[in-house]
DNA sequence: ATACAACTTGAAGTTAACTTTAACTCAAGT
DNA sequence: ACTTGAGTTAAAGTTAACTTCAAGTTGTAT
């Protein structure tokens, strides 16, 4: 199957300047240039995927590429594969963990205020931040 | 209680020149300068704890003092704090779905690749991803 | 034939959140 | 007095990941 970039740009929700991008900095390759109109099949589409995929857990574009290049030779850089995914576990688990903490506050805010939004309309004195999240 | 800009450096773990930043930029006010040296009290404590709250939900730096001036006059502003932290809410929510699917995707190439590790120590056929991850 | 939309290029611009630099001041220790 | 180290400023530089721009080309519809 047979892809212009405007229908890759639909199918991922990316603007096709974005598309051009990655593959100026390597991360989508041999892409076919048809009447001057760049043509992709579904190796491409395949490869958006797993971009996706890796930004969604933070990897950097540069580390993805990096992927790509040993992934062409897996057997012999399995181990180094492996390094790169379990350091970013590592860290995509810190950022969940430090989100949760973010969560955490804007709840608390957002339980003072709803009350101090209360007492404003009913005339009422305000909430303190320490009854209300001790 | 007064501070150097050294304690508060330690104290959050940032350097110097973020929190000199910060009050640039109108995070951090009221900065005592003594002998040409800033000097902080609690108040900037607690400015700082909120602040690395609110960057751990995400928010940007501008909503963050936007918040602070809303602060001020908590009563007339409650609602539109709501908004805000509602809002952010919603976000960081998102942020972490991604990044648990980001952590999925992580989690079956570190599977795939840790057998693909193995077959190379053992001599042994490699691994197919649909059998690994059907 | 002509207009038009979609696509092309390389280069420059954008954004957030800092960081670095250069040149300077000041107080304390030897 | 002199050095050292911590702090000061304004301005420029950095980074990642795009985005926008200007100017040109191509295929299709009228």
């Amino acid at each position: 199957m047979k892809y212009t970039i405007t229908d890759l740009s639909k199918k991922f929700d990316l603007p096709a300047s974005t598309i051009r991008y990655y593959e100026k900095i390597g991360l989508l390759e041999n892409v076919e240039h048809i009447n001057s109109r760049r043509s992709y099949d579904d190796s491409h589409v395949d490869r958006l995927n797993a971009i996706e995929c890796f930004k969604k857990a933070l990897l950097p574009l540069d580390e993805i590429r990096l992927f790509f290049t040993y992934e062409k030779d897996m057997a012999s850089n399995a181990d180094k594969i492996l390094d790169m995914m379990k350091d970013q576990e590592a860290k995509t688990l810190d950022a969940i963990d430090a989100l949760q903490a973010g969560l955490t506050h804007l709840k608390k805010k957002i339980r003072f205020y709803s009350l101090v939004s209360e007492s404003v309309k009913n005339n009422s004195p305000l909430p303190k931040w320490e009854d209300v999240n001790p």
